[in-house]
DNA sequence: GATAGGCGTTGCAAAAAACGCAACACCTGC
DNA sequence: GCAGGTGTTGCGTTTTTTGCAACGCCTATC
């Protein structure tokens, strides 16, 4: 929509905070750019932004007006895909936030058949840790948040929430395989695979053991999903993962998952959901239907 | 604001149902504002409205898009409400679609004192019966509607009631001026002045004389409220009205009022709200905030 | 302490967009 | 059938926006 271009131009000139800069990502000349400000500016009477010798910064002013213009842009977005399926046709683009956790083939999973159903929907997948995810929400850059464990919620408007509690992933000969259930002081005596502590599972981990008085030896510590789902792992070795995310082959792999001890590690919480206020599209709102309904079928 | 002015365009043409009509009044050639109209259908690659041989009418997808516009334009207002707000200077326009039994001088009074208070604020009453003030607040015509005895609350909310119950207003002399409650019965010997049905009170009136099988014999029934106050009653004459619609110098002219049997005639409720899902601009909230403090001291 | 390089801003001419005028094709009601 | 209403389009003109260049200001660096 060509007419609200200047809004465009605002949430750019923010983010680069520079009106040169944002004019060259822009693909227009610095004084089009700063004159097009300049006319927002006398429009609305009060400065946006602060001229500073080194470019420019949000006003309190600007940031109200840019929370207005975020919110603008996607709501047309809204009426636009909501017009869009007036006509049968579903289109529109559907952006997704979510934790690490939901990358292991689940959402990979949601996404291949919505897409089956609906061609002309294109996916945006942001993997975020935990504190990132609510702040996309925030900032528009993302329809759907999915956390697990998240820091705090206050901007989240929760649609669904699943508990998942944490399991141990072994080698099928582990001394440790044949039980039902684990305590963590038993796990702790081997040899550990962790995630960086910006993972939900990861942090379970270290308060539970930090509690218990349990000190967890990592042989190998990494977030990359590659590098652990690659790495030829010892049979004594042990990992940690929430069911949502285990491999669909895990028992091909000769591998076993056996749950922790709730009492010891506490089961973890994913939200699903959105910015609160928001009325999602409509291929975002088919596709987060369509993803807790899975949810619930599978796990709930 | 200039950019959002195609939303206008469109906004006009949809009221006045007609390209030609609707370019009259925004003093534009009917040529430009059909090529606005053309352009944006083009960007949003559906037709808006449907051409008829009498004019244009809008489309399903035009109803989603003026919706759309209507909450831009005054999320719009909001904004610039807040902003002003920031440097201390409260400005915008308020705009209050009221039932009939608010005009007695409650209202008037409110925006007086609020007025005082903040000069940089105009207002705009606009006087509805039951059935039109949620419209109103649907069409983004009105910030604030408060309703006596409203037919339907779909789409608004509601911030505060209150409940007021019908009061028979009489000479001081008249026979049934000592009694501390009347039955509908005694009123009903006697002449009465009646609005019109599509008055709260009226409503609540009519629908108790027929349950209780009374015959209310309306010598004078009118709307118009100078009318009923200047017109020089005889003693005998009964009217109704609830108390936030009593005139203040009651005594002064030698009449009284006398609460009606809750029983015969049920206490009506004052609804103070705005549209469902709105955030009010700074001005509008305030002045919402003020009424219902002031409603609750004087009558809570 | 001069100087190079970044910034926002402005004057001016060129390019682009919007506009008004007139005319066209179409339909309704008299 | 014809007058009066509608939406639409071609074209010349007007208004707006843009790009280019230059200016004044500040910071960082040598």
């Amino acid at each position: 929509m060509r007419h609200l271009l200047p809004y465009k131009y605002v949430e750019e000139i923010a983010k680069a905070g520079s009106i040169r800069k944002a004019a060259e990502t822009l693909a227009i000349t610095p004084s089009a750019l700063n004159r097009r400000l300049l006319t927002i500016e006398e429009e609305l009477g009060v400065q946006i932004f602060e001229r500073l010798p080194v470019g420019v910064r949000l006003n309190t002013a600007g940031e109200i007006l840019l929370e207005h213009i975020r919110t603008q842009l996607s709501d047309l977005e809204r009426v636009r895909s909501q017009i869009a399926d007036l006509s049968g046709q579903r289109r529109g683009s559907v952006s997704i936030a979510a934790s690490p956790e939901l990358m292991g083939g689940f959402l990979a999973n949601e996404v291949r058949d919505y897409q089956k159903e609906f061609p002309g929907v294109t996916f945006k997948v942001q993997e975020k840790f935990r504190g990132e995810i609510e702040q996309a929400l925030i900032e528009h850059e993302a329809d759907i948040g999915i956390v697990y464990e998240p820091l705090k919620l206050a901007d989240f408007q929760t649609i669904y929430n699943l508990q998942q509690p944490v399991y141990c992933i072994m080698d099928k000969t582990h001394p440790l395989a044949g039980k039902k259930q684990l305590r963590l002081y038993e796990c702790a005596e081997f040899p550990l695979i962790l995630q960086e502590t910006t993972w939900g599972v990861r942090n379970l981990l270290s308060q539970s053991a930090i509690r218990l008085g349990l000190n967890l030896r990592a042989v190998v510590q990494s977030d990359a999903r590659g590098f652990l789902i690659n790495y030829g792992r010892e049979p004594e070795q042990l990992s940690f993962e929430i069911p949502i995310n285990l491999p669909v082959d895990l028992a091909a792999k000769n591998m076993v998952a056996v749950p922790l001890n709730p009492l010891d590690v506490p089961e973890g919480f994913i939200f699903v959901g959105h910015l609160k206020g928001r009325t999602l599209p409509v291929a975002a709102a088919r596709f987060l239907e369509q993803v807790t309904t899975q949810m619930a079928n599978r796990f709930g």
